[in-house]
DNA sequence: TGGGTTTATTAAATCGATTTAAAAGATAGG
DNA sequence: CCTATCTTTTAAATCGATTTAATAAACCCA
């Protein structure tokens, strides 16, 4: 290392001007003559100068970062497919503006209090998207109560809180009564862990879509598993083993409605013949299988672009539009549910 | 914000300390008296102090950040199902010695050589981790070479850089010899872009297989594809118009393999029947395909740890053992190829 | 030409921590 | 009691940029 990093001061000097003068001229600001601007730039050019953000972002107290959390809780969350599409959308986002995005995940839970204290105070990052725990997860609470600036990726419980959200609800409901307009009426759902909201939401729509057309719900309609492919496939044994009649699955998510569709196939059963499934998330596996999955439609990408469009206008201090926002899902109709496409 | 934060002044202050003895107090230095340093650690730890990295990063000239890029020419590879796999395997390690990870990808291929220019040299990461890009991408070249910490994830031309990488060349060998030995000598390979060092590596083992078993390789043979299951469907379809009988396939991923699987069930082929197929990744689906899909196993977990690990070791001027490390693959036997498992 | 503006430039403070070198205080030995 | 040695503490410099307030230079008009 013959010498180490360029920095302001060396185009100073090598420019004949004042630390100060080099940086007005470089940000441009109309106080510096222009002459000695250009005489600036292009020393900073030749020399390719590059401003150490270290030192940019102690003095402006900022850091244009962004931190993106996956709490302990969620840490499966990261096999989800389309997490990789969320993180698309943020990324582009980010870039647009010159952000950049760290991404945060706490050993365990037990070091999980102490890391999220940390990521609020050590100014890494100037603001952050969450991703929703299990509803037990108090350091959730904290952080998202913390006055820090946060986008929450899901449903919250009072609306000062800036929120950005798939129509989780709706999309069961439409799930739900798209089978039961198949001539379904003895239909069951696969539920990912009930400790999530979202689970919960999805449950409810499930629901109400039975009240909604006078099909009596009771509790062992609803299987509850933890969202993997290999839960699908026990979930349709199960279901198969209770002796309860039914001809029609909603799975909260794709890979277990995948499952599902093995487990049943493998006991002889027929898709959408004997039961018709639907899924949720519309993952690219979904168009392959056979017979194709019908599944809900999960925009991930658009979330993660609004919630860093939000979490940066909130860190400006502009306007962000309305707190809450949900987006909306669509219904993906392919075979296994047994309509017409 | 009735007070912003708290800072090494106030605990100092506070404790009735210069910051000077504060710092070295909470840092343990020995020189600090015992009972001064628990007056600071009581102070602190009543106002909850956590050191502004930013200043400390300043100071110390690291960031302790490592960052993970994406060329532009890879940005489809976000939508690797194992990119969560290597992401895991990366942050475990980070977590471990409280280095956080920056994910930074380039907006445009146009902007590319500029933003790495800036990662390089705006401080903000202490060394990188690198994601294959095209062979034809200049500005991999200018990062790996430009002497900053790197390690490579794929093979380089040169044995200075540290890489660490899967292994391509066996992975593909071994698939190629597995469906060999099933009694299958009509072989064909759908290979991914070819500009990208990985495919040539999977195509030279595919062929090497070909010729220790006196198979005559022919360029019809290796259909070039992009990696998505869509890309797989049409393999499978120009390979049957395509007039060459073939009865085994090798997938340079899971994803090509399954759309292909697809497209042949669909010409009414039987899998393994008349064609049997092999693909590389062990993506989770692999397992619940009809049939289940025979595949390569790719340790990415591990290698993101094992990346991880080196960058570190590197940045702390310690010993990072081998410079070159390719980590094993494992051949999973299911049913597409045909054998008993 | 001199006083009043405008325009350009810069010295110095600042952000928050760490570290060096020097000062202060304590202890011991003669 | 005084010097030498050891232990603690602290003032001040430093990291790299930005910004404010002050100064210097140029310009204008009567």
């Amino acid at each position: 290392m013959t010498k180490d990093h360029v920095t302001l001061k060396d185009i100073a000097r090598i420019a004949g001007v004042s630390t100060a003068t080099a940086s007005l001229a470089l940000s441009g600001d109309s106080r510096v003559n222009v002459k000695t601007r250009r005489a600036v730039e292009e020393v900073a050019k030749r020399l390719k100068y590059v401003p150490n953000e270290i030192g940019r972002s102690l003095r402006a107290k900022k850091a244009e970062t962004i931190a993106l959390i996956f709490p302990n809780t969620t840490h499966f969350a990261f096999s989800h497919p389309y997490f990789v599409q969320l993180l698309e959308g943020i990324t582009e986002v980010l870039v647009e503006n010159s952000f950049h995005l760290l991404l945060s995940t706490a050993p365990s839970e037990a070091d999980e209090a102490a890391a999220y204290d940390k990521i609020l105070r050590n100014r890494r990052a100037d603001g952050i998207i969450l991703w929703p725990a299990s509803i037990r997860d108090r350091n959730i609470q904290r952080i998202v109560e913390s006055g820090y600036p946060v986008v929450y990726l899901g449903k919250w419980h009072h609306d000062e809180v800036v929120t950005v959200e798939r129509e989780e609800f709706g999309g069961a409901y439409k799930a739900t009564e798209h089978l039961i307009k198949q001539g379904r009426r003895k239909l069951v759902m696969i539920s990912g862990p009930l400790d999530y909201q979202v689970s919960i939401e999805r449950v409810e729509g499930f629901k109400r879509a039975l009240q909604d057309h006078q099909i009596l719900f009771e509790p062992w309609m609803v299987v509850e598993k933890d969202f993997s492919m290999e839960a699908g496939v026990e979930a349709a044994n199960e279901l198969l083993e209770s002796g309860h009649r039914f001809d029609g699955i909603f799975a909260a998510n794709d890979r277990m409605a995948i499952g599902a569709m093995k487990g049943l196939q493998q006991a002889g059963i027929t898709i959408p013949g004997d039961v018709a499934v639907v899924g949720c998330d519309n993952i690219e596996m979904a168009a392959m299988t056979s017979p194709t999955l019908t599944t809900i439609d999960q925009p991930m990408r658009e979330i993660g672009a609004i919630a860093a469009r939000k979490l940066i206008a909130l860190l400006n201090r502009e306007d962000i539009g309305e707190k809450q926002t949900v987006v909306p899902s669509q219904l993906i109709i392919r075979e296994s549910c047994g309509a017409e496409a």
